[in-house]
DNA sequence: ACCGTTTCCGGTACCGTTCTCGAAAGGAAA
DNA sequence: TTTCCTTTCGAGAACGGTACCGGAAACGGT
């Protein structure tokens, strides 16, 4: 009676009072202990109570409360990860790869965006923290020069995995995904050679990151290889977006001009086609263009974009399979060293690069 | 002694101890409600005492517990939104808008993605049940035909929040915030007609979408309050991406083709550009193009696209706004008429459209 | 008939908060 | 002095689970 009423007073306020493990057992005239073990599936209990426990738990609609769980055993089930941006497609056909692998793993991802501010990273890496999340994967922004955040995070009992935008040096002791810049870089520069393009510059980016330094050592090497020189004036570093116009016009002011351009990503590549195509210099005839980490876009523009193709989603699941190992057991624990993952890459031929003839 | 062993113990595991609220209020020799009180900054603590706690906290690195005050404040303060691909710059950016607001009010945000598959759309609706967020936003696959699933999450109690990609009809009572598609259709052809062109042909989205109506009823409007009658065999509409070529070669099949085209989105005016230029079409001069959601790749463009911008970020910014007023009073409670918020579109000239002369 | 094992289950103490209730202390008002 | 508010705080019960410790049947072997 008394209940009665409150059911409905409850049901009135829509504030609906969900079903949990009490009620089951009050209903089935079993202890709490003995619902809590049929639901984890836990081997001491009769197959016919843990029938019964189902099926009232379907006829019920009960769902497990994740919080009280978490609560006791210190395990949220929820990894955070940390992008520059999550609105470049790379970095969300990663998170892709990661949520997919993660789900089915019955793990649950929070995404956070720095918008490549540091301030932000580090305020994302707070929040997640205060979230109690078991791992963190992160990707630095570009404004990150250092890993005290992370190490805080570290010290604090968080793993974390690094992954795609890393800092130089190996004295950090995170485990990493990383594409294998370098022989992308080694085989975007061959294929420009084969195509007999002779004059190639490239257009980096920020020196600090590790990306930029591994794809400029690409780009070197493979001219080396070639026995080719470098030409002082075909590097160039770029610090804000907004500069890809002036650093291809120091190109083009060039006593000798290149006649090919190695872009450190796809964006940076589009630019510098528009401002090509804009001042009347035909790709790829005139000028081969070749970018980094294709998306869709590559083969939309008109010429399609030659580009090294990073696996994103590949890396994205790559990394989180690593954090839920590491969540698992911790390398710090284990003694064993933090592995570092290198994705291979693949390079997608275009029309920007499409020279009629040898 | 023993506590220390017990600690160097915890140490040793990297089982770090959390300080609790408890811990604050052994060594402050007062109860945990007053700690909690004071960190809730309840007026009914002695402000030295509240100063105490404070400094305590900061001392000890002390943090709250998200999970036990979930636990017993029935609010997680975690929303979810789903959306049909992460790694599309409209949803990208939608989601950044989201987050920022949402942090800002001390709310997480938990990220899904459908896929653009009904199945991983339900599925996705039932995750955030379980993990129990206040509240869901959500913009709809192509594949989905109907609400009963948000209809249920609904009925469990969960405010919902539709935008950008909804269902035709009114009579569900979903708050929404949309773009103004139609509008937004209708600025695009009139700046078409300015421009001289007359043969106007649109390729639109499937046709059980919102958006695909909307900007199509635009469409026409602004032919008819033209004075120009609709071309059959001028509208068109794709199902899967890949057919966008198909379609254009339709178009200039045509015994009167097109001078040009309106495309339901930039990804979709991308593939037509591509398509035609590669055809040795000449874009602006023998065929127009405008596009729709104008993200950053319409200025890299060459020619750079004209688009109708939709401002992501403020939708995101607005969905978000929308979900917490309906979280703190929903409006099935109040009484008051679901929401729908019509956010306004600009139109962003490009190249694509400048013909020499008029 | 006795005793050691299994098999299955119940009781209870938490996990880290918030919330409700009421009580002590210190005036102000009577 | 008594009465009655304020202000400030403490005790203890939740919240929905899990983990540990036992204990009662049921079973088989001697």
């Amino acid at each position: 009676m008394e209940e009665e009423l409150a059911n409905l007073h409850a049901l009135y306020l829509m504030k609906k009072k969900k079903v949990t493990i009490k009620h089951l057992a009050r209903k089935l005239n079993v202890s709490v202990s003995t619902v809590s073990r049929a639901l984890r599936d836990a081997p001491d209990v009769k197959p016919e109570t843990k029938k019964a426990v189902l099926e009232l738990v379907e006829e019920l609609n009960y769902k497990r409360s994740f919080l009280a769980r978490s609560l006791v055993s210190k395990r949220t089930y929820n990894v955070g990860v940390i992008v520059p941006d999550i609105a470049v497609p790379f970095f969300g056909n990663a998170i892709a790869g990661m949520q997919e692998y993660l789900h089915q793993q019955g793990y649950n991802l929070i995404i956070c965006s720095s918008n490549e501010e540091f301030e932000k990273e580090k305020k994302n890496v707070e929040l997640l923290l205060d979230h109690q999340v078991d791992g963190l994967m992160i990707s630095l922004s570009t404004q990150t020069k250092d890993y005290t955040h992370l190490e805080y995070a570290r010290d604090e009992g968080l793993p974390v995995v690094l992954f795609d935008r890393v800092l130089p040096g190996q004295q950090d002791n995170f485990p990493k995904v990383l594409v294998d810049d370098q022989s992308g870089a080694y085989k975007a520069i061959r294929h420009l050679l084969e195509r007999g393009y002779r004059k190639i510059a490239h257009i980096s980016g920020p020196e600090h990151l590790v990306i930029s330094r591994q794809r400029t050592a690409g780009y070197k090497t493979a001219l080396e290889n070639a026995g080719i020189a470098l030409t002082p004036g075909y590097l160039l570093h770029f610090d804000m977006e907004g500069q890809v116009g002036e650093l291809v016009d120091n190109l083009l002011a060039l006593p000798d001009p290149p006649d090919a351009i190695f872009a450190i990503n796809d964006p940076v590549a589009f630019a510098i086609m528009h401002h090509l195509l804009s001042k009347g210099v035909r790709i790829p005839e005139e000028m081969g263009i070749v970018g980094f980490t294709g998306g869709p876009m590559s083969k939309l523009y008109y010429p399609s974009l030659s580009s090294v193709r990073q696996p994103s989603r590949a890396m994205g699941k790559s990394a989180a399979k690593m954090l839920l190992k590491e969540i698992e057991s911790p390398s710090s624990e284990t003694g064993s060293k933090p592995k570092i993952r290198i994705i291979p890459t693949e390079l997608e031929v275009g029309q920007s690069s499409q020279r009629s003839k040898v």
